[in-house]
DNA sequence: CTACACCTTAAAGTAAACTTTAAGTCAAGA
DNA sequence: TCTTGACTTAAAGTTTACTTTAAGGTGTAG
C-alpha cells in the first residue's frame, strides 16, 4: 500500500498539516515513518483520525483521546480503559444532549413570542422554573 | 425585593465571582447598581444567569449571547434578531445532537468488543464506513 | 543550476472564557 | 483602633487546540 504525505492526509480529512503535527506532538497520532526526515503516513492513519474527530466532535478532550489510544496499546486489560472511559463519558454526553435539546426547544419557544425583554419573557420563565424543579 | 452581593448571585447559580465581573465585561449582564462602589444585584440577575447558562450548554458564544440580550433591548423588531439567531443556531444545535448521539452508540458499541487494537476493531471501522456513507 | 513546491523544527501567537494577582477601599466586630 | 473579610480595579496568567512564523532542507522541472 501506497504511503501518504502530511499534506495528503490533511487534505483527506479536511484538516492543517499543522494540526496533523501538533497531535503527534501531542501523543494521539503514532510517530509515522520518515523518508528523508519526511513524514510518510500509512493509510491506517485515516481510520485514526476519523476516530479522533468523531471522538472531537462527542467532547473528548486530546487528553481524554490519549488515554484512550494509549490503553488500547499498553494495558494489560485493553477493552478495561475503553470501559472506564465510556462509564465516565456515557452520561457526559446523555448530559449534553439533554441540555442540547433544552436549548433547542427554548430557541423555538422564543420563536412563537413577542417579548420586548428576553428577562421578562413568560415562556423563558417558565421553562427555566420547568428546568430548576428537575 | 433584597439585593444581593456579587459573591451572594455567585453562590447561587455556581459561578465565581470574577466570572460575574467578567460577563459584565463582555456585555452580556447588565451593570448592577452600586452602594460604597460595590455591585447589588437585583434578583432578575439569576434569570439572566439561568439564561446564559443555558445558551452557553447549548453552544452559544458571549459574543452570540450580547447579540441575543441587545436584540432584545435596542432593535427595531426585537423578536427578529431572536428569529435569525434560532434560525442559525437551530441546525447547529441538531448537528450536535446528531453527533453526540453518533459518539453515544459507537462508545456503546465498544463496550461490546474485544479487540486489541481500536484502530483495527471492526466494530469502529465499521461505524466509520457507515458514517462516510451518508 | 536554479526556481519552486513542499517539507522540517522550535517557538511564539491566537481566541475563548475565565482566573489570579496586586494594590487598594470600606464597614463592622474585638 | 486595629484587624478581618469582602469588595474594587486593571492587568497578567491559564487552558485548549491549534496556527503562524522564522529559518532552513530537499527533490524535481525547466
Amino acid at each position: 500500500m501506497k504511503t501518504l504525505s502530511i499534506s495528503e492526509v490533511a487534505r483527506k480529512v479536511g484538516l492543517k498539516p499543522s494540526a496533523l503535527r501538533f497531535y503527534e506532538h501531542a501523543g494521539i497520532l503514532p510517530p509515522p515513518a520518515r523518508v528523508n526526515g519526511r513524514r510518510r503516513y500509512d493509510p491506517d492513519v485515516l481510520t485514526r483520525l476519523a476516530i479522533i474527530q468523531l471522538a472531537q466532535q462527542a467532547g473528548f478532550t486530546l487528553s481524554e483521546m490519549r488515554t484512550l489510544f494509549e490503553g488500547f496499546a499498553q494495558d494489560a486489560t485493553p477493552s478495561a480503559r475503553w470501559r472506564d472511559l465510556a462509564k465516565t463519558k456515557l452520561p457526559e454526553i446523555d448530559e449534553m444532549i439533554r441540555r442540547a435539546q433544552a436549548m433547542r426547544s427554548f430557541l423555538e419557544e422564543g420563536l412563537r413570542c413577542d417579548c420586548l425583554s428576553l428577562d421578562d419573557c413568560e415562556l423563558v420563565v417558565q421553562r427555566l422554573e420547568r428546568g430548576a424543579e428537575s
